[in-house]
DNA sequence: CAAATATTTTTACGTTGTAAATTTATTACG
DNA sequence: CGTAATAAATTTACAACGTAAAAATATTTG
């Protein structure tokens, strides 16, 4: 019998992959990656990939579901290390246009790429339930708390929203370098003194 | 001598093929179609579309800039269609919320594709710039008018970020069919309430 | 009618994702 | 041990892509 792969050595080969991935994502855009730049990355033959991934579209899965994944993580130490929900709120926002400014190729893969087989994939929709439900969690605190009123679910959907826009914005080059960060700010305390009871 | 290609000739023929990708792209996305299917379309050889455009990168670009133009039609449209600064503001928000779910992949593409070399395109800069321009002067009449207060640029991105954050979502299916809208005239809404003087 | 030449088509090349065939390398057993 | 078995990796092969270059077509003027 040959050498069988154990599950760490698949894990090992699709953890590098998708480093490696990821930054030639970032580099060059995804389209513009090939499977024979990311096999010569990892100094392998160009199929020897098909061994950990069905295909290119499962490795951008695989990528997605680790930005929202490491996206969720930022969001919830962000949650967790104020105090008191208006702080939270703030923090998690900070976090948020942080991530997206760190990371703005995973960025946009995680949220402006509409992948047509989505639903194929269960992690990925299991990383981005995480991420969102993170960041709506405060709003029901200061809901609960009468900072804010109204129904707390459409609440965090508006302030993400607001977040999603000026970071959108930004990244698709239609404001100034740098600006999204201040715009999020406004957008935040205006929704704030807006949904106040 | 041979018959040359008037002006007009090459507007047609341009503007036949900007038609074609437009609806192709909308149903199979840009990447997805091909130079050959566009010329099949037309009923010409897969070169021929090289004699009116520099390649399939400037017939991108082309799409979008009639998207672009097409956009600030619908906007200012709207925003002369109503009376009052109040009432323009709600009816330019509304068209923007309807142009972009009436033609959903011309707004991803008009807004979510960073285009390398976009900035070789200068109609396509004119276009998105009239576009915005159109969206953020009725924010000054509001300003001029006391209703709200602020720098109005900045209130103008403002509105602008939460109406691309709420469509933006729905578009990558992180929202349920047709809650943008809504969200939408919630965020609209609040922040004119928080930005009262 | 024929020469000139803008337009269009045909052909051809390098690159892509990946299916299929082949080779390599490791393990279990006689 | 050496050899048969076979998972893993590589090599080869193919259709489709964008588009450069060559060839063919078609129209206007002399």
């Amino acid at each position: 019998m040959p050498r069988v792969l154990s599950q760490t050595d698949v894990a090992d080969f699709r953890e590098r992959l998708c480093d490696a991935a990821e930054r030639l994502f970032a580099e060059k855009g995804p389209d513009a990656v090939t499977m024979r730049q990311l096999a010569a990355d990892l100094g392998v033959s160009p199929m020897t990939p098909y061994r950990y991934f069905a295909d290119k579209d499962d490795i951008l899965a695989a990528v997605r579901t680790n930005g929202f994944n490491r996206f969720a993580d930022a969001l919830e130490r962000a949650y967790a290390s104020a105090q008191g929900a208006r702080a939270k709120g703030v923090a998690v926002g900070e976090a948020y246009i942080t991530f997206a400014f760190e990371h703005p190729a995973t960025y946009k893969l995680m949220f402006d790429l509409d992948q047509p087989h989505e639903k194929d994939y269960p992690d990925l929709i299991a990383a981005a339930h995480r991420a969102s439900d993170t960041q709506t969690q405060y709003v029901k605190t200061l809901v609960a708390e009468g900072v804010l009123t109204g129904d707390p679910t459409e609440i965090g959907k508006m302030f993400w929203a607001a977040a999603h826009g000026a970071v959108g914005l930004e990244l698709a080059g239609k404001l100034p370098h740098g600006a999204a960060r201040e715009l999020h700010r406004h957008l935040n305390h205006a929704l704030a003194r807006g949904l106040r009871p």
